[in-house]
RNA sequence: CGGGGCGUAGCGCAGUCCGGUAGCGUACUUGUCUGGGGGACAAGUGGUCGUAGGUUCAAAUCCUAUCGCCCCGACCA
């Protein structure tokens, strides 16, 4: 269908990386493994920011900014979090043409230098919680990368809260996860299963993590966001401590959490087809494009102000509409290119509908073609994008239904698993070898335990042994 | 770091085996016709052939070195 692109079904990681370097997402940097994020596909992560953002704030955190150049003897401080991270630091030597007598890491995350900010900021259980945000770069030395997906620097936001009891951090870490599925599901049109991460899979340095896995359209899962109680951890490592209500000098609790710029990358996966993306009307750059059609001079001068009359009329009324009033394309070109880019609903306007004073109208997820009364416009697209909002949805949870099995023995898993792919859902015995073992054998790894799953009594579909619940597998990106 | 591929016009590639002074498609510029699903014709613009050195009358092509990127595997949001 599409020039210049693999057709997902025969090469689904090419159609990823066509997609988005076609559809102007990004494009490769100069450096290896890094990328540069272009206007469309910044827009895009704009949106999803600010959506983000509104619900951070409305959940009483507020936003700082920390350096991204960290004392690299900071990131040694927490047992688990060198051991985690030191194989991905990029680490400055020199500055102003000296070696520096201590090294520098940019921030593969920030808790370190936070926490040692946090250690001047406290004192009492009066400045407790503190629940900040950044909006921030970081850098993972990557040995294999991905446009969006894993790349050497990508954006994030990171939450870091402090809390005077662990129930609180608790409830911090499962409050931001809720914001994450939220979010997942109501603007990106993702449904995500909602789990904690197994001891091997958690983030290095908490105490519990909490992630959302999704499915994308290759039947991988892609963690999407995840949320981590510290504990005390970083609170011990850097010594940050309050004096409660009683006299008593206790360990600050501590919680963070984050998305970045690899949601991005899901949405594209989730929703994408053949023919390039399709935007969930909520985050779309562009919601509703607007095509003149014309054969003559006079036509084109008529049809080309009437498409800005309506693009204003749409517009001032808070969607995002755009005029492709460009010359130097046809139409049909147009189409494909917008369609290519994912714009969720295009309009027509050629002569027959400056009779009928009409539009065209044409769904990009169905193709569903219909016409419209200028008159009361902007109350059929904004009836059409929450169609398709929805019907995107509803589309991606039935793919996930279509695609999730529950296995019972070790023949069906691996049969499964290589067969249909997907999630898989198996009794495991909880322990770390087992774990290890069948990732070896099947590249499966234990995407999350989930939170909304019904305990029930089974044996361990690699050894055997007896399980009280199933996890959740899955190959992974 | 192991395996594979590739650096030639903005992009995609041929030419390299067998040295002879650079070509195709597309994009771009101009014009005419076209325009409701990726148009046609015509005339043009555009390249230190990744980089450095060597062999030769002559190097994109042969030799040596070097840099970089992509894909596949081992780590990860």
């Amino acid at each position: 269908m599409a020039e210049g692109i693999a057709k997902q079904s025969e090469d689904y990681s090419r159609w990823y990386t066509d997609v988005v370097l076609k559809a102007e997402l990004a494009d490769y940097s100069p450096v290896k493994g890094s990328m540069v994020i272009r206007p469309y596909g910044y827009g895009l992560w704009e949106n999803m920011r600010d959506k983000l953002d509104q619900r951070f704030k409305e959940t009483g955190h507020v936003n700082a900014y920390f350096p991204m150049l960290i004392p690299e003897s900071f990131m040694h401080k927490e047992a688990e979090h060198v051991e985690g991270f030191s194989p991905e630091l990029a680490v400055v030597t020199h500055g102003g043409g000296k070696k520096l007598e201590e090294p520098l890491v940019l921030r593969p995350t920030s808790e370190t230098i936070i926490w040692d900010m946090y250690r001047k900021w406290i004192q009492s259980h009066r400045d407790l919680p503190i629940l900040i945000n950044q909006w921030a770069n970081v850098i993972r030395w990557e040995m294999r990368t991905r446009l969006f997906l894993r790349t050497t620097e990508f954006l994030w936001q990171e939450g870091h809260t402090a809390h005077a009891t662990a129930e609180e951090a608790e409830e911090e870490t499962r409050r931001m996860l809720d914001v994450y599925v939220d979010f997942a599901e109501t603007e990106m049109a993702v449904p995500v299963i909602k789990g904690i991460k197994t001891e091997r899979e958690k983030f290095a340095g908490a105490v519990r993590t909490y992630c959302i896995e999704s499915l994308m359209g290759d039947k991988k899962a892609l963690q999407a966001g995840t949320s981590h109680d510290l504990g005390q951890n970083f609170a011990k490592a850097f010594d940050v401590t309050y004096q409660s209500e009683t006299g008593q000098r206790e360990f600050v609790w501590a919680t963070s959490w984050g998305v970045s710029t690899r949601l991005v990358g899901a949405l594209v996966m989730a929703h994408g087809d053949d023919d390039g993306i399709i935007m969930p009307p909520r985050l779309a750059p562009i919601q509703t494009v607007i095509v003149p059609i014309y054969k003559k001079d006079d036509e084109r001068t008529a049809t080309v102000a009437e498409a800005h009359r309506v693009g204003k009329i749409l517009k001032d009324a808070g969607i995002r509409a755009h005029v492709d009033d460009r010359d130097n394309f046809k139409p049909g070109w147009k189409y494909a290119e917008w369609e290519l880019k994912g714009v969720p609903l295009r309009l027509e306007i050629g002569p027959k509908d400056l009779e009928k004073k009409s539009v065209f109208s044409a769904r990009r997820d169905i193709r569903e073609k219909m016409g419209f009364p200028v008159d009361g416009i902007v109350d059929a697209v904004n009836d059409r994008l929450e169609t398709i909002q929805k019907a995107l949805f509803d589309k991606a949870v039935q793919f996930r239904a279509d695609n999730t099995h529950r296995v019972e023995d070790w023949n069906q898993f691996k049969d499964v698993l290589e067969n249909k792919g997907g999630f898989l859902y198996a009794h495991w015995d909880g322990s770390t070898e087992t774990e290890e073992a069948i990732q070896e054998e099947t590249k499966a790894t234990i995407r999350a335990i989930p939170l909304d799953d019904d305990f029930e009594d089974g044996v361990c579909v690699f050894s055997g042994k007896p399980s009280k619940r199933r996890v959740l597998f899955a190959k992974a990106y």
